[in-house]
DNA sequence: CCCATATCTGCAATCTTTTGAGGAATATAT
DNA sequence: ATATATTCCTCAAAAGATTGCAGATATGGG
């Protein structure tokens, strides 16, 4: 690699010293260097086309401009998402973002952590998983910035930015119930992530406020790591036995995803066999040929709050703690009708 | 933010030097040092919890161990599925990836590659937008180490890794030919770009084999930043006049997406009234209620390709370019037989 | 003509890590 | 006892940018 110009070579082109070209280069302070000398400096800057170097300047500041983000999933289209609106924001504000997925491990999550941590990056922006509160008590310890999106765990005082689940699921559930359904089903992930059971809790709130029983089979939990098969049993269940559902609430769209396609290949008809409403928005949404009802996450506000909470935490650390917890939007369609 | 321990923080507290903290955590000079203050080193490593400052490592070795994605939109599927697998392969070389998205803007990516290049990023790992050639003639004359994925320029000798678009479009367009269609349509993007223009090829080239009339209104090019408007009325052409289509070929999901919206809400069927092939895999294309055949990339194999080359050519700047071109996999479903 | 003041520029330390060169102490050979 | 080798550790420079302080020059007033 061809070597880079630095201060130096413009301090020895224009016969003066780096600290001169330094004091020019850096505007605000323009007043401490002739007229002249910083004409002239800034001439060979740009003759020789001069980069500062990040690296050095970082480690002289004590800061890198750079977000760790920290996903499940980089190429799950939630995640992206929010991973792109990050980034525009970032930018705005000259910073660069590094990213990692965890894949919902916290021992992957804790080595990204780590490797981001001692590439100096100034906070994190993260989406924890099950299990992972030590590693979040131990960026508090360490006084390091970061903001959760997406999950949190309530008993950490943190900050936090996310959606109102809990509002979302019995939204949800309560239109399927206005559609005339009343034995509603729902599949959701089997682990202890807050944001999971609010939305439980939102449905079983629902379905208690209009006094509908609530058949053990219908609530299905699902473990992450073993989607596919279980995703299929847990239908088979609920569409099983005395009571089989007549609609079905998805916790995710992943989940949502694996699940259509198995009704698909049963053959159920969407929404006269069974009526859905999924979390998440999503390409595929749209294109089913019932396109679903779903719940809107605000995944630009969400992003936009994040970045702007890290970036002021990291600027002037704050002692109080934010804490967003936005709205989410039912988006009706075809897939719950009377 | 707690200030990080540093070597002079382990070397105080052995009452050695920082050198010598440095030779023990170093590994491979173990020899240098004796078995006892080694020992003693390491525990007091341990207790302090010290984790070594990259920045600082990074400038003195003029090495970063980063690489540098310039994609279009880090939230297009076919983009972020790349993302993660170069994520996976980069972590397991222990380099981290900062990610950029040009919008397929020229200035944007100049802009990227100059904040990535200043952040001294080791290399490149980009998809490169219409008239971006400067650029990447920019980074040869640096011998920045650098790779293109999914575009490359003909003209210039770089490293790529690219799929066989003429091929792949052919065997598309000979399966709509196969399956009993002689009006077959193309949306394509309107760009110099080589993928584009040999996508196109690959279209004419299958009609003219087959001995086929090219109507000059089936063969449509769509402006990228006018997509939606552009995609409905080059579809209106399509369909309308004396020699409406009986097939359409899409040159990417992005247009697939738009134009098969479109196509429902025209309720044209598929693939009755229209058989349909498509570049590129999605959740949304097996969602449809006529699943897609698509054009299968080998999005895994482009993107460990690119991080083997590009890492190999960080760590030994090789004389020659590598060039990789990879088959595509027509896979076939219902949007086109019989 | 000298000192005070203002204006400009350079020195040197600093951030943390790496590494060649060399010093001090011990062990082996002559 | 001296010369040589070996072992173990430290010194100091280097990477590139920043910045407080000091030094240099010039201007003006007395």
């Amino acid at each position: 690699m061809k070597k880079k110009v630095s201060l130096k070579d413009i301090a020895k082109k224009v016969g003066v010293s780096a600290a001169t070209v330094s004091y020019v280069l850096s505007k605000d302070k323009e007043s401490k260097v002739s007229v002249e000398v910083a004409e002239k400096v800034k001439k060979a800057a740009k003759e020789l086309n001069y980069q500062p170097n990040q690296i050095a300047k970082s480690l002289k500041m004590g800061k890198t401009f750079t977000i760790g983000l920290i996903v499940a999933d980089i190429s799950n289209p939630f995640f992206s998402h929010i991973a792109r609106i990050i980034e525009d924001e970032a930018t705005k504000l000259n910073y660069t973002v590094i990213f990692g997925s965890s894949d919902e491990r916290p021992d992957k999550s804790w080595d990204l952590l780590n490797f981001l941590a001692n590439r100096q990056v100034d906070g994190f922006i993260l989406a924890p998983t099950e299990g992972s509160e030590h590693q979040i008590k131990y960026l508090k310890e360490q006084s390091i910035p970061f903001v959760l999106i997406d999950r949190y765990f309530p008993d950490l005082d943190t900050n936090y930015v996310v959606i109102d689940n809990y509002q979302a699921a019995f939204d949800a559930v309560i239109r399927l119930i206005d559609t005339g359904h009343k034995r509603i089903g729902m599949l959701a992930y089997l682990n202890s992530l807050h944001h999971m059971g609010d939305r439980v809790k939102g449905y079983e709130k629902a379905m208690k406020k209009h006094k509908l029983r609530l058949d053990s089979n219908w609530l299905q939990e699902i473990n992450f790591f073993d989607m596919e098969l279980e995703v299929k049993s847990a239908i088979d269940k609920m569409l099983g036995g005395d009571t089989p559902i007549d609609a079905l609430f998805f916790a995710t769209n992943s989940l949502a995803i694996i699940g259509l396609k198995y009704l698909n290949s049963l053959n159920y008809k969407i929404p006269s066999d069974l009526a859905i409403i999924s979390f998440d928005q999503g390409e595929a949404f749209d294109f089913y040929y019932c396109p679903l009802t779903y719940i809107k996450q605000p995944l630009d506000e969400l992003a936009r709050n994040a970045v702007k909470i890290l970036t002021q935490q990291i600027e002037s650390p704050a002692k109080a703690t934010k804490k967003v917890c936005l709205p989410a939007q039912l988006v009706i369609r075809n897939s719950c009708s009377k």
